[in-house]
DNA sequence: CGACGCCTTGATAAATGTCAAACGTCGTGG
DNA sequence: CCACGACGTTTGACATTTATCAAGGCGTCG
């Protein structure tokens, strides 16, 4: 279904919980791979190194959904329950930290400060969770705005944003189409919001204007 | 901004993780009443003992946003960060299990087995609210199809669903407007998926009929 | 009995999706 | 090195869904 430039997103390695504990055996995907399949058993957790990772979920009927994109340094597949609600795959190639659950929960009762790490960051994907329920229910425009505020909070390098995902799946995780989502953007960039040197490379212009009534809250609590 | 009748939802006092282990003060609270308020910091966590509660956000330009509704043995107002998100209300009158977020901790440090449940209802929430993000995606009749789906599971005493939130809570959970909201139940009724004796009563007369194109997968994982 | 709030129903407008085609970029092969 | 082809993206015309505006019904409580 892709195959795009391989240009892979410019975001450094940052380090999360996991790999500044020197934990979890890293490994290496190619682009578009899955890393773990919805329904599969929950055994891993896993933290990005390298790369951007989208969770998936196909309805019946052949929509998409995204639940979240994670990239360098954030943790998914932490999940309750015995079986993956989502399933994970790399947006690009990607490097993932790999660590048993059953680990991590050992490592957290013999720790009462990763305990507590682990338990934020669970609370923390809950807060990201509700943030993009809240998403949902803006106009196309606020749920576009609102996803270049969250990825130049999470992956901008100054005011450039070198997004690793395509329209596709942007739309996917807005719950628009992609025409919505093309149609969006070009507008924001009329309105000198933005710009777009090339369809994956946004140059922030002007953040009030992106802010301004994308969410209105999505500076608060910044995560 | 309501009055309605004082009936309260008939479900009965479920006990969660804090009222088996006694823990936390029970407090009685009055209809539509605020537990606590958005941008408060966040200091206790809540177990519903008895009635609904419902978490809010009111965007700048009022439009007012459900995050999610809670019942007996549900556990709620646990984020990271310090401040609240959304703020909580009592849909009805309601009894509410308060416990000091800082004692809760400490009691999951000191016992394992308490840590990975509270970890499990961290994850459960993200399941939740993941379920509602992808509940969102979806057209106006199956988030409202979803809707009920979901309380058949959570509230209802057989094929009865007494509910305690109004068409406007509703609305505003599935990011619809009460209009909407009135005519897709109003076209299940008539289709004979359900029937409504009265309009917060609801009769669930054809299961497999309201699950059909609702999302498909609610039933998996069950939580 | 009357008023108020909630819910339903109807007519119309606006937003978004669908279908279709053209454009640009990039990699491949001649 | 250039031409072609594939794919992702953009743009356009039109259909559909949902929101908005407006009014009426219905039950509940004072």
């Amino acid at each position: 279904m892709r195959k795009s430039g391989g240009r892979n997103s410019g975001n450094a390695t940052r380090s999360g919980a996991l790999a500044r504990r020197m934990l979890g055996v890293p490994m290496k995907f190619g682009e578009d791979t899955e890393i773990y399949g919805e329904g599969e058993p929950v055994e891993y957790a896993y933290e990005v190194e390298k790369g951007a990772i989208r969770t998936v979920k196909v309805l019946t009927d052949g929509r998409r959904k995204i639940g979240g994109f994670y990239f360098a340094g954030d943790i998914f597949g932490l999940e309750d329950g015995t079986d993956h609600d989502l399933s994970a795959e790399t947006v690009g190639p990607a490097t993932v930290r790999v660590i048993k659950r059953q680990t991590l929960i050992q490592l957290a009762a013999d720790d009462r400060k990763f305990a507590e790490e682990l338990l934020a960051i669970a609370m923390s994907d809950v807060g990201r969770a509700h943030r993009h329920a809240l998403m949902l229910i803006m106009t196309a425009h606020e749920r576009v705005k609102a996803f270049f505020v969250e990825m130049a909070q999470r992956i901008a390098i100054g005011d450039l944003v070198q997004l690793p995902m395509s329209r596709q799946d942007i739309a996917d995780h807005l719950g628009l189409t992609i025409e919505t989502v093309s149609r969006t953007i070009t507008a924001l960039a009329g309105t000198s919001t933005l710009a777009l040197p090339s369809s994956r490379l946004i140059v922030l212009r002007n953040r009030s204007a992106l802010m301004r009534g994308a969410g209105a809250e999505f500076e608060a609590g910044g995560h």
